[in-house]
Order: structure tokens, then sequence, then C-alpha cells
DNA sequence: ATGAAAGCGCTAACAC
DNA sequence: GTGTTAGCGCTTTCAT
């Protein structure tokens, strides 16, 4: 015996009524007549007829799910955003089709295609960059977009983020503030990582408003994530600097790990400043001094964004920013 | 001038052949001929056509996309066999739908009916435990499902897990054979976390084995979160507790920081055994011993054995029990 | 307030 | 090897 769906056309059947009005009440359309509405419902229940979205998704061409591109769904720092995204969705009656892309531009073009054939109603990614030919791709396919902590120089997507370069600014000088002189940058690849050209050109102002010279030797990029932070260590202490703004937290753990390992007193004898204020940023011992970017909110005002391009409402601005905090805690004096 | 869909009939009349074969060559069966197959690619490239996956969805009653409850993604824990789900997922053609529960089950419900209407092919669950109504919704619905990670009475349905009473077990074996003798058992609610049953059997007989009475006040149940952690320490201590087993990373982070807040020296004057490996027990000083389920791969072949049950094939074991370690790190001497 | 009918874009017999 | 045709289960005009 095979599994024997029943469809609208049964309700309508049973009920006594046309497939429309099945339609219409299972739609919340107001313009049935009470006792109508209630007798296909009774029906609904008694057959336990549940609305195919698929079916539905074909003849209205909306499919109410969207497509989240993410790097990977084991970094905090993106898990928060994507834990924003599905409330706000689930609240609007979304779905989320989650991809992982490992930042790896062939993966997110793959991705995009599978997420624009399976007709997502719109799509949040989450990435460093928007490479050329993703831009192409997401214009030609005319589905609405928002890029989710993700910076990129046109204007007509929409975004969501904060100010990378203040934040950045702000927190290099309270380090300076401290008296440090010799701080280092500690980042991704320059080329391919998240803001890190603004978040170094905040660094960069605020060591020329207080007179310091940049050296390009301070600047550490390296691979994004714990064990690479443990292993800068003796660079950074080499090079005999003093403080350190890291661009991601598990890095900025490793480097605060590593520093412990070589007994160098934090706050005391380094200090250190994360960038994300996942929870990470909270575990470990000294507590992690952070710009505190909010996290949830990001995931969750895209959403919301996008949201609103989906039902072409009006929108101000497409480039949101969001404000940040500057958490001190133990990591700065 | 709206959005001009391309459909498989535009590239049928464009290549001067029918319907049925370009869904053919879409579809790469084999039965078309190359200058045919060659014919159609060319015009699917020119026109840039792109397959509807719902069209498809309707008319051949698979979607190629499967659902996948989690409690959180925010859970380093959920979230790395998430990541395995998906890799594995992809690699099998198939699509994501991710949706948090929050272990809330009304929201389990209501997640699941919805990606029931979406027609997913599969489902993979992971929670604490299968209540009696989801149980009853996912029979009903016909719909594969295995649990990741989550135990579950009915060996009917598939999952993979560990050997969550060996692993405990062992690991307070290991405590025992330190010297200790009063061991705390701290997890979450023991009626709605996940095998916190099966553990406490394998602490309640590593402890008989070594005929050290069983203390029910040495149970502790506490919220799933580092600060949960972090306050417990007092209880603990004041319980004059020597060593814990803890179901939770991140509760076990909270632990041992509390530990060394309150200057208690560790692994010297207290040890203490995590449960999950997530990345996060990496991250501590002294770094965590923990049991180490291979997480990643529990995510893997709970999908692998879902495309399994998808297509039908011959499974020669339904519930998956997948070896584990026992990683002795910083925390145990 | 309700119904009839067309069609969304594709797959899957079946025929040739 | 290729074409014809009938749906898949629903929404959506358009009538009434």
């Amino acid at each position: 015996m095979e599994k024997q769906t029943i469809t609208i056309y049964d309700v309508a059947r049973e009920a006594n009524v046309s497939m429309a009005t099945v339609s219409r009440v299972v739609n919340g359309n107001p313009n049935v007549k009470p006792a109508t509405r209630k007798k296909v419902l009774d029906v609904i229940d008694q057959l336990d007829y549940r609305p195919n979205a698929v079916a539905r998704g074909l003849a209205s061409k909306k499919t109410t799910t969207v497509g989240v591109i993410i790097p990977d769904v084991t970094n905090l720092y993106f898990s928060s955003l994507a834990r924003g995204i599905d409330d706000i969705a689930t609240m609007y009656k979304y779905n989320i089709i989650l991809a992982n892309s490992d930042q790896n531009n062939h993966k997110e073009i793959q991705v995009l295609n599978t997420l624009l054939s399976k007709q997502v109603d719109g799509i949040i990614y989450m990435g460093n960059n928007v490479t050329e030919e993703l831009r192409n791709e997401i214009v030609r396919s005319k589905t609405p977009i928002v890029l989710a902590g993700t910076i990129d120089s046109d204007q007509e997507v929409g975004s969501v983020n904060i100010d990378y370069k203040t934040a950045s600014k702000e927190a290099v000088e309270v380090l300076i503030a401290n008296g440090h002189k010799n701080i280092a940058f500690i980042t991704g690849s320059l080329k391919n990582t998240f803001a890190s050209d603004l978040r170094l050109e905040g660094y960069k102002e605020a060591l020329e408003l207080a007179g310091i010279p940049y050296n390009e030797k301070n600047i550490f990029e390296i691979p994004l994530n714990y064990q690479a932070g443990e292993t800068v260590v003796e660079r950074v202490l080499a090079a005999n600097l003093t403080a350190a703004i890291v661009t991601d937290d598990e890095v900025a753990i490793g480097l605060l790990n590593g520093l412990s390992d070589k007994s160098v007193k934090v706050p005391d004898d380094f200090e250190l400043i994360a960038s994300n204020n996942s929870k990470l940023t909270k575990m470990s011992r000294p507590v992690l001094s952070t710009i505190a970017p909010p996290l949830y909110d990001i995931g969750a005002v895209s959403m919301r964004l996008l949201t609103k391009i989906m039902n072409k409402e009006d929108i101000n601005e497409m480039s949101i920013t969001l404000p940040y905090k500057l958490e001190l805690r133990q990591t700065t004096k």
C-alpha cells in the first residue's frame, strides 16, 4: 500500500465545495462564509490534510524559503548570525536552506546556482567578499539578496554591518592610551578576509593620530583558526610587540593561551582585544576584551531587510550600519 | 519588464527537439544521441536555462532536500554534526533546510510539520529525546528519518551514536584510578538531556565496580551553558568533591574557569573530564580532557544512512554505534 | 461568497 | 533515440 497523499481536491469533495474555496480557507482569504470555512476546516482536520508547499510554490512562484550561504556553521561568528537569521525567518514564515561555502569562490557559485534552481525567494550571503563572478550571477538572477556581516562596494544590494573601521580605531586607541606603541594587527589574509582592509585602516588611523609610525612588520596575516593564534605568539613576541588587536575570536583565544604558555602576563605585560564578541570571548582566562558587534542582530536585521526587499517595500537605506560596543574586560588594563 | 523565466519548453523549441529530450539531457539520461545532446546543451547554455527544481519536485515527488532539526546552531556540539550532515548531503546532491528547535517540543512539532509540508525527502533530527507526539507525527508521515547523536528506544528509526554509557564509565574509571572517590556528575536536567541517563548509568557502574557508594548529592542538574558551569563550582566544592565528569563542553569550561578563579589547581586539586570534544575543549588552560565522540562523523554517517533509507537500500543495522576515544589532556593527571 | 478552468515547469509512462 | 501526453497539487484570474 503506497502513501496516499490527500490533496486539496479530496478536501473539496468531502466538504462539498470547490478547490478554490479550500485554497481560500487554507490561505486565510477572508472571502469565505464562516460556515463554509468551518466545514472545510473540519474536513481538513478529519482527513489530516497538509498543504503541499511544492505545488504551492510552483503555482504561486513563491517558495517561502530563503537561501543562506555561510562559510562554516561551525564558526561561532557566523552561526550566531545564522541564529538571528533563522529566528526572524521563522517569524515571517520562511524556512532557511543553509549551505556551507568554506569561503571557496567555486563552491559559492555552485551553491548559489542550486539555491536559485530551488527557487528561493531571497538569499542571505555571509562571507568575506563578493567576487565579481558571484555578483554577476546574483544580479542576473534578480533574486533579492542581502549581505550579512559582509561588506560590498555595491550600495545597491542590501547589507548589514557595523562600522568596522571606527571600531578598530577605537580599540587601538584604547591600547595606545594604555601606553602601547608597538601594537600587532593580527588578521587573516588581507586580500580575502572580511573587512580586514577597513579594520586595518582604523588601525592605521589610530596610530597616525597618536603620532606612532606605521610599521608593516606589525601586521600578521595568518590562517583564521585557534592553532594559528597559538603559533603566532612567538613571532609577535620576537617583534617586541606588547599589544594586539585580533580580527578573529578563535585566533584571539589562541594568542592569549599561547601567551600564557610563555608566561607572558596578560594584561600586565601584554594587552589584546578581540573583534567579534562571540561567546568564546567570555570563556577564556583572563576574559577577553573585545569589540562587540551585535551578532544576533546583524543576522536578524539582515533577514528583516530581506523580507522587505522580497515584499518590494520601500527601503530608505540598503546599507545598514548597526552600533557596536567596546567590551573592555580582562585582557586590557 | 518582468523576469521572463526560460523553461524546458523554450529550450526544446530552440533546439528543435521535444521537452522530453531536453529533460533527458538535463537528467543525464543516456538515451540521447550525442549530437542531439550537444545541440540541446548548446541551447541551454545560450539561453542560460536553469532547471526549476520546484517543478521537478512536484512532478517527480522528490525534492532533493532534507530537513535538519537542530536545537541551536550556535551550540558547537550540534553545529559540528550539522557540518558533517551538510557535507555528505552536498555530496549526494541534497540540500538542507535547517531549523532551530531550542529543544522545545512545541517548536519541534511545528518545525516537523513545515518540513513535511515542504516535502523534504528525509529528516535528520538532533535533540535530547524524541517525544511520543513527535514520534507519532514522524511515523505517520512515513518520511525517512534518522536521529543524529540522539538516542531513541525505537530501533526502527535510523540513529547514529556512540556508546555513551561505556564512554562515561571509562571516563569515571580514569578518575577513580587517579584516586578520586568523590566524583561529581554534572549534567542538564536528567529528564530532558540527551543521553544523560545512559551516561549516569555508566557513572554508577564505574563507582560500583570500584566499591564506591553512589551518592545522589553528587549529581548536579544544571542549565547547559557556560555560566551555569562557572556557578556550580561553589556547590561542587562545598560538597567536598575532587573530580567531575561533565556532559557538556561549555559547562566544562565554565567549571574549569570557575575552579581556577577559586585558585583550585587543576588537575592537582581537582580533575575533570568533558564529554563532547567540541573545539572548545582545546581552547582552555589547562586543556580539557574529554570523551571524544567523532562529531563530524556522527553527522556524516547519519546523512549517509538517510540517503540509504531514502533510496530504499537494504540496511543491516538502523542503530549505528560509532567508536569514540578518551582524550586525556591536562585536566586529568 | 463560490466555482470553473487554465496553467505553473517539469517528469514519466507510453508510443513510435 | 525521440515525441506525445497526461498529470504532479496548487494558485489565480474570471465568471457568476
